[in-house]
DNA sequence: TATCGGCTTGCAATCGATTACATCATCATC
DNA sequence: GATGATGATGTAATCGATTGCAAGCCGATA
């Protein structure tokens, strides 16, 4: 912190009080014109900047928001970090950035963001926070100022910004389905993660609703990542009855699956056709190009910093606004094809 | 900002003032012990939280750093968040992000932060800021406050950490050529990029001290950026003598540039060798399975923050920790191979 | 001319924590 | 018993901006 002019200053350059300084600056309509310009001269003549620190005390709030994430290295996050930094930044909101993993292991809790005056509200990415950090965070005052994105809390009562994780599951069996697959295996999300769960249970109602044959063999547990869907290759490699389809509950773990068969010399999609979700910007450069369920995540970040927002400006506001369900579509790539180009005759 | 209670509450169900309180919480060992035990149960009681919004004002220090990226979509920096990330938190600071594109694009001046309390300290990624705000920075008293990593300003004189680019343009040429590469191409990073210059320039005298032919044609200029491994790729095939192994100034480049000449049905590495510069998570499962040379971000973050926090919590000191140069390592996977394997056989 | 309302502006309290300085009790020393 | 050192605690000013209230000024109206 570096020390600069203060209203103080400007009221004695500008030779008013510090209140009308104050007033011109935050409600310039009830000060006279030519006090206004005597002050924008001040201001400009001192260099004076406001200290936040003195107007969050006084004002008791924060002007930022924090957003917690699961795990920051994850790829996945930065587009929607890009998104509510667009809309707080415009609306002269700060963001703060924490992971729950470190602020668990520093012992730090999630709410002393909120008490400590730091925060307004927080923006959260991580369905997995513990139950008594849910229930902290439940606890009025504090629930009026947290906001779920991408994730959610079962049975919890946040407002959230969530995409058509349902739909997206549906639209990708039934691609796979129009391209002729009848048996189609799914590579699941985490354990006890809410999209996994979304995506995995839309996955079998729709196979159902086809027709298809449901075999449990053919829903492999993973976990997003890279390396589960090395496993999830593996696991399928070991089917005596292999699908000929997979649809990967994320891009990464359809990367890592491709890549998995891959080195065991089958090629994709003359092998297998291998579908992911998410739509990162990897996916359109992998080999093959991935087909995927495209979610817009910039639009997710601004949905929910906008909703957030919302409810820190006006708190008393009953805001019926409680879940913003984003659209998802379908990007056909390369990493999909009718069955039948090739399959059977190169099981290798 | 929700309301909670305060120094007040807890000195008064201590039966202490206000002062012993603040002393037992920062500075224990100037009180009784006695007083210390009253205290502690008092603030359990209260469940008091410091209202840092009000210790920033009074002790002029924000608590928090202010990261600045050229782009926060960009996953190359997710992993050096997590590393500044961890040694903030454990130091008590928060963490702040912002892009500069946007700080710029709402008029903000990237010293206000500094100014109005916001952050003690920056740490910028970002070595293509316009000079016009690089001048402010260096202007007394923000200086002190300013760190560069990754990337840094040529000619400023701001601490810094970074990797060994030079190093690592080596290790990458002197790599391709044990391999029997002769004809090696470089795809370069954006115009103008420190990190550019530093890998060609290193790229171009290891190709002299090998007493390699240097062959302007065969740097290819480009921006880090898939895209323009795609387009670099373009330009290889294009050449009538083609380069049989190509070092990017990226792995983001490597990647579209595997991806574009397999679209033209050339193998990687039979046909050409292509290496990358990161190791981001994802080399490793890219088909194939990319070689590069790592950077350690996490560390890269962790050793940022770390400068950046001596320099703010003593900033009379003298650090002669001026610029932090973090090695890097050859990572050989699948995408390098001997030269003469089949390439000329394959010239598609 | 006295009164009133509207518009501007100033005074001063306030937000909550920190800290220089003063005070007070205790105890050792001469 | 006076003196002073030591340690523990309290008093009150302070950081910088905001805002309720009061006051001053103006012209309009009765």
């Amino acid at each position: 912190m570096v020390k600069t002019s203060t209203l103080q200053d400007v009221a004695r350059v500008a030779k008013v009080s510090t209140a009308t300084v104050s007033r011109t600056l935050s409600n310039p309509d009830v000060v006279s014109e030519s006090t206004r310009n005597r002050v924008a001269e001040a201001v400009k003549a001192t260099g004076y900047r406001i200290n936040r620190a003195a107007r969050s005390l006084r004002t008791q709030r924060a002007h930022s928001v924090l957003v917690l994430l699961p795990d920051l290295a994850n790829p996945f996050f930065s587009t929607i970090l890009e998104g509510i930094s667009r809309y707080l930044s415009q609306q002269g909101y700060s963001m703060l950035i924490a992971s729950t993993k470190q602020v668990h292991d520093s012992g730090e809790r999630l709410v002393d963001y909120l008490d400590d005056a730091r925060a307004d509200g927080m923006i959260v990415l991580d369905g997995g926070l513990a139950p008594h950090v849910v229930a902290m965070l439940e606890d009025a005052p504090h629930a009026q100022r947290v906001l779920f994105a991408c994730e959610w809390i079962e049975g919890a009562n946040f407002p959230s910004v969530r995409c058509q994780n349902r739909q997206g599951a549906r639209m990708a069996v039934t691609h796979l389905h129009a391209l002729g697959h009848r048996k189609i295996a799914h590579v699941t999300g985490p354990k006890g993660n809410v999209l996994m769960q979304s995506r995995r249970d839309a996955f079998v109602a729709e196979i159902g609703k086809l027709g298809l044959e449901p075999n449990p063999d053919w829903i492999i547990a993973g976990d997003f990542s890279l390396a589960a869907g090395c496993m999830a290759a593996e696991a399928w490699i070991a089917l005596k009855d292999r699908p000929t389809a997979i649809f990967c509950a994320s891009d990464q773990l359809a990367m890592g699956f491709i890549a998995e068969v891959s080195r065991h010399g089958l090629k994709v999609p003359d092998d297998v056709s291998v579908m992911g979700f998410d739509d990162i910007d990897l996916a359109e450069q992998f080999i093959p190009p991935l087909t995927s369920i495209r979610q817009d995540r910039l639009m997710i970040g601004e949905t929910a910093a906008k909703m957030l927002m919302a409810r820190i400006l006006s708190p008393e506001e009953d805001h019926d606004d409680h879940a913003a369900i984003l659209p998802v579509s379908l990007v056909v790539r390369k990493s999909t094809a009718p069955l039948g180009r090739s399959v059977g005759s190169a099981s290798a």
